[in-house]
DNA sequence: GTTGAAAGCATATTCGG
DNA sequence: CCGAATATGCTTTCAAC
């Protein structure tokens, strides 16, 4: 698909502000287009499949499960796209990302309420032939938009 | 923060339904509340910082970058948390994740235009001090509700 | 492809149980 | 604290450019 830099302006600031109150009227005023042009944009880039979701992002510690791991695992090079997809439907994994390499290329993020949730999916992952390399508790994690996007945008507010 | 089963029923519909349509109306259908109760809730869960935002799922190469790497990187532990922070700063860095292990701490993902784009980001990532111990093209990526609240949704559409 | 105005509709508030 | 109705304001549409 061919995306311009309007589409970019609206893509960072989307990515940027992540907020649910952030209106198509506000993104208007930054790039200095209408809100019916935003409105025209968003939608072709849902109908184009470059904007698929809005992912909701839960603090599962303050939501009252403080176990978060991520699982290095190594499957079969043939069966890495199908154990990838077999990965995310084991109970408690919250995602899954299929690498290249020949080892550890399957990562399984999983969240639990006790200790024994998180045993149960090594339990479940090795059920399913992933041979697991490394459990290791994730701490931090920070986003941001694609600056290639965000190097384009006319943002008109000062204050910032 | 206190969470009960209707707070993670809407939490777990959020991520299964991640679309901008999804009205508070279809979750209080879905639950069996009213949309005046889904509406209170997660007023709260975003004030309690539960919710904490709505991350848009943008298709890097639909949108034109085909190049999405994870880096896998060591940090000095002391300075893991600040680099992880710093990270996310470098151009074309688009995630980056803090692990407890003492090496192989960090994880830095990447989107690029072309592969001068992601070179840039190793010299990046040099110059700040991190040991790069790998980079693996990304595949494909999954994601899904925390099944911890999913197990409680009381969903009255037999229709699905 | 963009715009402004008006209609359509989701969300926020208010109040009564 | 929950739910029904009201008020607000965001999104979508559409004629015109």
């Amino acid at each position: 698909m061919e995306t311009d830099s309007t589409d970019h302006a609206i893509l960072s600031l989307l990515q940027a502000e992540s907020r649910a109150d952030f209106t198509h009227d506000e993104i208007a005023e930054r790039i200095d287009v209408s809100s019916s042009t935003v409105n025209n944009r968003i939608q072709r880039l849902e109908a184009e499949g470059v904007l698929k979701k809005f992912d909701p992002v839960i603090d599962y510690e303050t939501a009252g499960a403080p176990h978060h791991i991520l699982f290095v695992c190594t499957a079969p090079i043939v069966e890495r796209k199908a154990l990838c997809k077999d990965a995310i439907e084991v109970p408690n994994v919250v995602n899954t990302r299929e690498l290249l390499t020949g080892s550890q290329n399957l990562h399984v993020e999983a969240v639990g309420m006790t200790a024994e949730d998180i045993e149960a999916v090594t339990e479940d992952l090795d059920a399913l032939g992933l041979e697991i390399n490394g459990s290791e508790s994730l701490r931090t994690e920070y986003s941001r938009p694609f600056d290639h996007f965000g190097s384009e945008v006319v943002d008109e507010s000062a204050s910032e």
